[in-house]
DNA sequence: GTATTTGCAAAAGCTTTGCTGCAAC
DNA sequence: GTTGCAGCAAAGCTTTTGCAAATAC
């Protein structure tokens, strides 16, 4: 069974724990605890939407006005390189720039309407499966996987065919 | 059965049209055809590897001295919007830039090493099927798929562990 | 002859870096 | 008290754009 993964339904934010998930990880790892990163692992944590880093910024000044842009690039390497993020294209609707969202035990891919800009996110073990594939056929460690997809989602696809 | 695609093998080469199949395509669109133009598209038609537009720019240049980078980049902007090329990213191994391919008929998957750079090439029935699942299941009308793997290839797993 | 494309140069967009002072432990 | 981090400002890298001159058809 395929599904798509929704906003977190109510179930889901029950059993959410009180204190941020990805705040208790960075101190497991043994990393320095500024300020700044704490306003920042916050705002990522409890972003509605993937961020990128020009809106993490501004977000994150609500909660410590004078955070600068390069700690915010500094952190989100730290985090990437932790593993405890990962860093999406989303193929590039919007510039270059980059989107950030909390790594889940679960992969999904993401798929981006060209026309309107929705990304929806998607999982089925037939992902889960060439995952595998691809670690034991062709002996690759895999550390990050990434697969955007770029095309009409369903609305914009029927408009569409009628404009 | 998966496989990895390799360079062109002698049987390939054997019956590669003479004349570059690019050219022809474009040809075929109703598309001015510039010499620039040309000495694009030939390029990208007999590079090795994947190419990005410094790269493409400079080897075009061999043929055609005077060509700008605009120019570059407006004739990959035209031969992504004719569906001839693919743009990759190829998770950001050198920078930011973009990398490009002749499209094929049949989907294939880059797996980026991180160590040495190395860029492999992987195609299997699963990923067919996922993207076939995207389609139905999700209702989503695919333009693009770019499925990218960072991590360790066979070589570099294997010297990690010794040093 | 007309419509498109090119080259040039400048700007734009996102990210990185060097350095000095400040803050966490 | 050390060690590493933050802020600031500047630069870096890739890509895009406006406009006049050149070129394909």
């Amino acid at each position: 069974m395929s599904y798509i993964i929704e906003s977190a339904t109510e179930s889901q934010l029950e059993t959410m724990p009180k204190r941020c998930e990805l705040l208790n990880e960075v101190e497991t790892k043994g990393v320095r605890l500024t300020s700044q990163r704490r306003a920042l692992i916050e705002t990522i944590q409890q972003a509605d939407a993937h961020l990128d880093a020009a809106t993490l910024l501004s977000r994150a000044r609500l909660r410590d006005p004078k955070i600068d842009r390069a700690t915010v690039y500094r952190t989100l390497e730290l985090l990437k390189r932790l593993g405890l993020i990962d860093e999406l294209d989303l193929m590039h609707l919007n510039g270059e720039k980059h989107y950030y969202e909390v790594k889940t035990q679960k992969d999904h891919l993401h798929l981006a309407c060209f026309r309107c800009g929705e990304i929806e996110e998607f999982d089925s073990p037939t992902f889960q499966k060439l995952k595998r594939e691809i670690g034991a056929k062709n002996d690759f460690e895999i550390q990050v996987m990434r697969l955007e997809v770029g095309g009409l989602c369903r609305r914009c696809a029927a408009q569409q065919k009628v404009s």
